[in-house]
DNA sequence: CTTGCTATTCACCGCCCGGTGACAGATTGG
DNA sequence: CCAATCTGTCACCGGGCGGTGAATAGCAAG
């Protein structure tokens, strides 16, 4: 009764009910896109060429010729960053008038952390960012850093830090916090003891985010 | 004159000068060592049966013997966290008088931050924590949780929060930021723009974490 | 010495990985 | 029509992984 030869495979991935059209840019878009989804769901431990060329249909050879390996698609993904932060945080003040500093910080580290809770790509790639030290890494921690840098500086607009305090080294804290924070909660629901399951928990987590901008701003 | 044969071993670890004793609990020990070691230098990425049996220079099968695998190697890393824990932080208040809560915190969080920057085991485990949500990595995170938990418990002695404040979200949020300011140095000596690498910085760092608990507790 | 027992090693399996060379089908240009 | 080119597929390689069954080397008691 047993099935004569072992090998009997799965059809794991893309039913084939859309048949491949020759289109070259249409499969690095789907390679990319892959690359993105695969990289977002599952982390960055289980990504590699096999698995991208799985999700995206196609054979991985075409990953090698098109972006040139696992590097070139991974540097891809870190010029799409860009746009893509572009595209989830609000450039605008939201309709409010941002008199202080202390108004700026609370409002960027709020819509820092929702953007971040609702972004499971970008969560990864933080991840990543902490875990491991290699090129592709870096390529794509700077690439994130400058899109995070220049969203900061259009909302700033003019308003200047307060004197004797040092912002620069306070916001990368209150920015670590929330990167952590959000991180840990992804993995585990829960933060150094508190919990952060439902709307509620994020709730406190924002309160004390804002009673900490404001204890340093004012 | 080229080797007759081409595998030519070339001795990686461990280069024999002395003998395997037959012992088991140091062999035990030299597995538990080699895994605590591998995982502080590598990190999670690369740790494995066949690497830390590389390391401990001694065949695998001996850690299915003895730990039961690689979970129970972890777990046993887990156990050994708490004393390593107590070895690595004061327990005592360094001769200073803490009188309020914002003097406990503030001397809590800079043990906290030269600790973590200190122990490279230590962050690797947060970097896995926030990384890989298996079984193995709870077990390890718990670990960690109870035994930072249990210190804090133990220097707070009876000062209470101050009224007013979400204390356990405000102080998750600031072990959060040193959690992830050390990870991201150690990786990339800088974190969201912050430079991060001799001493001066980190003086930086320190001050602006002093600055944040003050400005919540007083 | 022989008989066990225990610590330790060895050989091997199947699997999936990254990487490469050769091939097949469609498209285009002369 | 043929030839060149482009897109896509396939088969294969070496290597490392986790995991397992069997053999071996040292010790201890009889």
């Amino acid at each position: 009764m047993a099935v004569a030869n072992a090998a009997v495979k799965i059809p794991l991935q893309a039913p084939a009910a859309e048949k491949r059209v020759r289109n070259r840019a249409a499969t690095e878009q789907a390679i990319l896109d892959a690359a993105k989804r695969l990289l977002a769901e599952e982390g960055f431990q289980n990504f590699g060429i096999n698995a991208v060329a799985r999700g995206a249909g196609c054979d991985k050879q075409l990953i090698y010729r098109y972006y040139g390996g696992l590097n070139g698609l991974v540097e891809a993904i870190g010029t799409d960053l860009g746009s893509w932060v572009a595209d989830r945080i609000p450039d605008d003040t939201g309709g409010m008038f941002l008199l202080t500093y202390g108004d700026l910080m609370e409002r960027l580290s709020l819509l820092f952390l929702d953007a971040l809770r609702a972004d499971p790509l970008m969560r990864r790639i933080v991840a990543w960012e902490v875990s491991e030290s290699s090129e592709q890494v870096r390529r794509l921690s700077e690439a994130r850093s400058r899109a995070l840098a220049g969203w900061i500086e259009r909302m700033r607009g003019s308003l200047a830090p307060p004197k004797g305090v040092d912002a620069q080294a306070v916001n990368a804290m209150i920015f670590a916090a929330i990167q952590h924070i959000v991180l840990a909660s992804a993995v585990s629901d829960q933060c150094a003891g508190l919990v952060l399951k439902n709307g509620r928990d994020w709730e406190k987590a924002a309160t004390a985010l804002k009673r900490i901008v404001r204890g340093v701003y004012g």
